[in-house]
DNA sequence: ACACGGATACTA
DNA sequence: AGTATCCGTGTC
């Protein structure tokens, strides 16, 4: 199980090093496949630059905490709470490679096509069955209900980040390289895989 | 292309 | 109370 540590970063790595991790969630399980970034500071599309309750979340919660709300009135979202030593912020869960629990997802989602199943933040939280009681559950207690570790450092995409209506430029959505699961297929095939060197830190002042 | 739908946070 | 906005999905 990912342990809070983890979550214990800045948003752009956390939201970057979940690529590839395994969500398990009681009887479903799903490989996250593609993940955004949001800054608690300075980030007009993150909800505290415009919600009181969200600040008020961000300082009453640890790190590893699930934020979930409704959008558009019937879409549960799934992000995490992360709190680096110097940024604070959120990861938005915006797709899944299904794993386990297809039977299950299908049933929840009335949707034959696997590929579809958790293919979007909305999706994947009906499929997996999440909703407003899981806001504010810590991630990172029970194992039935948390992120795994990787077994393999994937290669992973960034570019802009999808569905919002500013600060849409910044590089800060990230999907697992080649994946067929992604919601929306990347614009820009630059591989931002964990090196040193390269195009990583250039792109991503914010680290 | 558009309808669907509700919580949050504004204005008063 | 009324209004604007919102990290989307399915079907038109």
């Amino acid at each position: 199980m990912i342990a809070r540590e983890f979550f214990e970063r800045s948003p752009l790595v956390c939201a970057r090093g979940l690529i590839g991790a395994e969500l398990r969630w009681g009887g479903c399980a799903g490989t996250v496949v593609e993940t955004e970034a949001y800054d608690a500071a300075g980030d007009e599309a993150c909800h505290t630059f415009f919600r009181p309750s969200a600040r008020s979340f961000v300082e009453r919660h640890q790190a590893g905490t699930a934020y979930v709300y409704l959008n558009y009135g019937m879409h549960w979202l799934l992000n995490v709470l992360v709190k680096g030593p110097r940024r604070n912020g959120f990861v938005l869960i915006r797709a899944l490679e299904p794993l386990a629990g297809l039977d299950c997802m299908t049933r929840r989602r009335v949707v034959a096509e696997p590929r579809k199943l958790c293919a979007g933040p909305g999706r994947l939280t009906q499929a997996f069955g999440i909703d407003g009681a899981v806001h504010g559950e810590d991630l990172c207690g029970n194992p039935e209900f948390a992120f795994h570790a990787r077994q393999r450092r994937p290669r992973i995409v960034a570019d802009g980040r999808v569905g919002i209506s500013v600060a849409g430029e910044l590089p800060w959505r990230f999907t697992l390289a080649g994946s067929r699961f992604v919601s929306v297929r990347a614009r820009d095939f630059r591989i931002v895989t964990q090196k040193k060197t390269g195009t990583a830190s250039k792109n991503h002042p914010g680290l």
